[in-house]
DNA sequence: ATGGATGAATTGGTCAGGCCACTTGGCCAA
DNA sequence: TTGGCCAAGTGGCCTGACCAATTCATCCAT
């Protein structure tokens, strides 16, 4: 199957030119760029082109955009897409076993200081996640959020980050497929009934039972996960009309 | 310590606005997005926010937009790091608190499968450190080699990576000067010292002895950065030119 | 009847110009 | 020295226009 080849959009190209600026270090951090007029003319393009360039930038976390002030290289490209050192990803089971540890401490942390509106909270995605079952898609982003509002419990930025970084690397396309093929709603209810545990241990302010709770879910998710492996899979495309009307002819 | 209070930007609203649509399912997995013109009319915004927005979904991977073919719901935002709950950076102490919880848990973790090899590179890193004490930055390195080396006992690439990132985000330009401030042959002897309870604690095998020591040593170097705030100091800024005048009068 | 070519319509991409909101720095008065 | 005010600069958003790419409908040839 194959696509047609994009030809390469203006904003994208002064966008690598800024962020290779910035990766050579000719772009020093916490440096501040010309404004957006003067990149413009710079770069003899039009001043809403380098806003958009200056906005992927900003989404990849290479620059801080401050209205009235300008924009500025960021202190810290931290946690980047483009990490050239950085494997593609750990293995799934890494992943799950790095969760396992951290969650887990996370988890024994939230049952010591909940509230019963952090509570609240989790009642919520609780609910979501009853009604979601069917529908796998959704329930991964409920299943995601879940996690990261244990972390939120904790109130430290960091670590609800961190939790949505963990949860998300394992978000390939591949594990996409997978998921819509092992993933269904007797798992997903199963899966609600654990994250009902750990919510009832934090409810408890006990934190052995909160840590004990998220290891058995992680564990359980974890064989979940290694059952499903074995299934044949397909490539993906994104469809577009012209596909959708090939798709027809098939 | 206070920073600006950053309004939302309308685009970033829009962006908000559409995500949501995605997450909820009211905009499905491959489905195409009304037009650019028509999704200005329906949220009574120009066109150039609506492709601002869409630039920023589309950077996260929720979107894929074709020219002159439409704007696509992505088949899955595919590992895209730029988490949009995401704050431009932690603080230093929430990443000291992240830091507690996360690498008390992997000491632990660590104390319970450590051989005489991983005790082996541990005594290493800390002749090293013996070396090195009037150096604050080739310490920096190697207390950073340290807890890497901790998590590398639990061998996992995954717990590694997070370890080290984790330390580095700490590593901003302003904390270097700090260090060198605050660190020094006493500072760093004590944080030695530290090491050294860790290390044997884990070889040991004894993982509450490991948690505890962990502990005590990110809590004694957050006493240690703390009184490193005694100074006068700007703001967590990235340099504003505001805050390069308040610099100019300390 | 079917397939290919062509042109119109639609859609995203880029530009120019304008105005508003916010930030910063300088100056002056208390 | 500190606080207030103002001007200049900067990002944010808008309107309108035109260009490039894609899709779809129509027409023609086989």
């Amino acid at each position: 199957m194959f696509s047609a080849v994009e030809s390469r959009r203006l904003y994208r190209q002064v966008a690598d030119q800024i962020r290779s600026m910035i990766a050579t270090g000719e772009l020093a951090v916490g440096q501040r760029l010309p404004p957006e007029r003067e990149l413009a003319e710079k770069l003899a393009v039009s001043r809403p082109t380098i806003r958009e360039a200056l906005i992927v930038l900003e989404v990849e976390g290479l620059v801080h955009i401050r209205m009235g002030s300008g924009i500025y290289v960021a202190r810290r490209h931290t946690v980047q897409p483009a990490q050239p050192e950085r494997e593609p990803f750990e293995g799934p089971f890494e992943l799950l076993q790095a969760r396992s540890i951290i969650e887990c401490a996370i988890a024994e942390e939230a049952a010591q200081r909940a509230t019963s509106s952090h509570i609240a909270v989790l009642d919520e995605n609780l609910q979501q996640m009853a009604s979601v079952v069917n529908d796998t898609d959704a329930a991964l982003g409920i299943d995601r959020a879940f996690h990261t509002a244990i972390a939120g419990i904790v109130g430290n930025a960091a670590l609800i980050r961190f939790t949505g970084e963990i949860y998300d690397q394992r978000m390939t396309p591949y594990f996409e497929k997978l998921a819509s093929h092992f993933e269904g709603p007797d798992s997903w209810t199963r899966a609600m009934e654990e994250h009902r545990a750990i919510r009832d241990a934090i409810a408890a302010n006990d934190p052995a039972a909160a840590k004990q709770a998220m290891r058995t879910h992680l564990d359980r998710s974890q064989k979940r996960f290694s059952e499903g492996f074995g299934e044949e899979l397909f490539g993906e495309d994104e469809g577009g009309r012209a596909a959708a009307r090939r798709n027809a002819k098939i």
